[in-house]
DNA sequence: GAGTGGTCTAGACCACGAA
DNA sequence: TCGTGGTCTAGACCACTCG
C-alpha cells in the first residue's frame, strides 16, 4: 500500500502540490478570498491520498498564502495595505492639534481605525517594566491595555504603564478615553514635558494567546515594541508594550548622524 | 484501526506530546544541546503512531525549541545571547576611530564577529532601490553584499547600494575591505558628509533563500531593516539592505518629543 | 445531514548520517 | 549496516459550519 516512489522524484509530492495551489494564488487563478479547492477535491485532482494534500495546505498556510476555518474550507488570504509607523508620530504638533498619535497614524492607510480599551487599573509592576520605571518590581503602576483596530480587524495590542505618584493627581488618566492628545498631552499639561522616548523593537513568532488576540494564523510572526517616555528631568514616565501584526505594519525611523 | 477518541480528550495527543516535552526543555530535563528521544522511542513510550509523534515534533520545531537534522535526530537548540543595534552605531566618532558599525556592535553581545563579503561589483538597480537612490529603475549601481557572522554562525545578510557617481572616483569602495570606519568613513572623506539616516523596518517569515543563507529553521521570523544615508547636501549616498534572524536581535532607537 | 477540515492509525519505502 | 528522520498510503472517526 506504501508508496515507494515518495522521495525519489526531485521534489515531495505535497510540496508539488503546494507550488501548484501557491502559483495559482500568485497569478490570480485563484484570487483573494477565494476558497481553494477543498481536500476532497484535492486528493482526485493530484492522486494523493489525504495525509499528502494536508501536508501541502499546511504548507500553504505556514507561508501565509491561504487561512483555513475548520468546517468551512481554506481561502486565499487578502494582504491589506500595510500601516506606518513613524518616528515623526509623537510631534507635539500633533497633541496639541489634539490627535492621539494612533490615530493620526492609521488615517494615513486607509482604513478606519477603532480601539477597544480592554483595561484600565492598578497592577503589580512586572520585572522588565519595573526596570524601565525605575520602580521597584511589583510596585503598583497604573495599566492601560487597549487593542487597535483597521476596519474591524484587530492589528495590535499595547499596555500603557505609568508609575503611581505621576498619575494620582491626573484623573483622565484612569478614563478610558484619555482626551484630546492622549495620555501624553495630559502628562505634559500637568508638568511632565517629554523630552525624548526611546523604542525597542524586536520580531518573534506570535504566542498562543497572541494569535488569538490578533485573528492571527499560528506561525504568524509579530512585532514586539517597547517604548519609553522621557522627560525633560530625564525620568521614564510611561513605558507602552505593544504587539503588533508583522504583516500590517512597517516601522520608519529617523536619525542623526551624530558626532 | 482508527482511533475514535482523537478530538475527545480536552486536548489532542500530538499537543500532549509536544508540552510534555517543552516542559521537560523549559525545566531542563533535556538540557540545551541534548537530543530528544527518536520518533520510534516516542512511539513507543506514548503509545501512538508515527504520523502522531512526527506530529508533535512539528510542533516543537515551529515553536523554535528543538531543531532536527535528517539522519541524526532532533535537538534542543540553545538560544545564543542577542544582538543589540541601536541608533547610536553611527556615530561619527565611531567612524573616526577606525570602527565598523557592525564590530562597534558586536563586541558588546560576547560573540566572535566575522563577515564574509559575498559580491562587491556593479548591478542593475532593484524597484525598491532606485527610488531611494532617487536613480532610473535598472541603472548601474554598486552592489557590496556580505554575510555576518557570530561565532561562526550566519546572523545577518546585507546589500549595500551606492550609486555609481558617487563611487566611482573612490577605489576602496570596490575592495573587499574597504578600510577603517567602512564605507562611510570613505564616503565623508570624498565630500559626502552623512547628516541623517532612516531606517525601514519590516517583519516577516524567511523566504526559502534566506532559510539557507542564515541557517534557520523553516518558519523563522526575519527582521528585514533598509537604512538611506542622506548626506547635508539632501543627497541619498546609500541603501542598506539588511535580513536578520530575529531571534539574534533588538533594535534600539531614540528620538525626541519633536515639536 | 452533507460537506468541510482535524486527528489518528499501522503500516510501507526512501534518504541521510555515523559507525 | 543500522538507526535516524522524511514521505506516503488508505483508510477511520471526530468536530465544526451551513443550509
Amino acid at each position: 500500500m506504501a508508496s515507494g516512489e515518495a522521495a525519489s522524484t526531485a521534489k515531495a509530492k505535497y510540496q508539488q502540490i503546494a507550488d501548484d495551489l501557491a502559483s495559482q494564488i500568485r497569478t490570480g487563478v485563484l484570487a483573494p478570498g477565494a476558497a481553494i479547492p477543498s481536500e476532497a477535491e484535492l486528493m482526485e485532482r493530484y492522486g494523493v491520498a489525504s495525509g499528502t494534500v494536508r501536508k501541502a495546505v499546511a504548507e500553504l498556510r505556514t507561508t501565509q498564502l491561504i487561512e483555513t476555518h475548520h468546517g468551512r474550507g481554506s481561502f486565499v488570504r487578502s494582504r491589506p495595505p500595510v500601516q506606518r509607523k513613524s518616528s515623526d508620530r509623537f510631534r507635539r504638533a500633533h497633541r496639541l492639534a489634539g490627535k492621539a498619535a494612533y490615530l493620526a497614524e492609521a488615517e494615513q492607510s486607509g482604513g478606519k481605525p477603532s480601539v477597544n480599551v480592554l483595561f484600565v487599573g492598578p497592577v503589580d509592576a512586572p520585572e522588565e517594566i519595573a526596570e524601565r520605571l525605575n520602580v521597584p518590581v511589583g510596585s503598583k503602576v497604573l495599566a492601560r491595555k487597549r487593542r487597535y483596530f483597521r476596519d474591524g480587524t484587530p492589528t495590535e495590542e499595547a499596555t500603557s504603564y505609568l508609575p503611581w505618584d505621576v498619575v494620582k493627581d491626573i484623573p483622565e488618566t484612569f478614563a478610558e478615553n484619555p482626551g484630546g492628545g492622549g495620555i501624553y498631552a495630559r502628562l505634559e499639561e500637568h508638568g511632565h514635558r517629554l523630552a525624548e522616548f526611546t523604542e525597542t523593537v524586536r520580531a518573534r513568532l506570535a504566542t498562543k494567546a497572541e494569535t488569538a488576540a490578533l485573528a492571527l494564523s499560528p506561525g504568524s510572526p509579530v512585532i514586539h515594541l517597547v517604548r519609553d517616555a522621557i522627560t525633560d528631568a530625564g525620568r521614564v514616565v510611561e513605558v507602552c508594550d505593544t504587539v503588533m501584526a508583522a504583516d500590517q505594519f512597517v516601522l520608519d525611523y529617523r536619525f542623526p548622524a551624530r558626532d
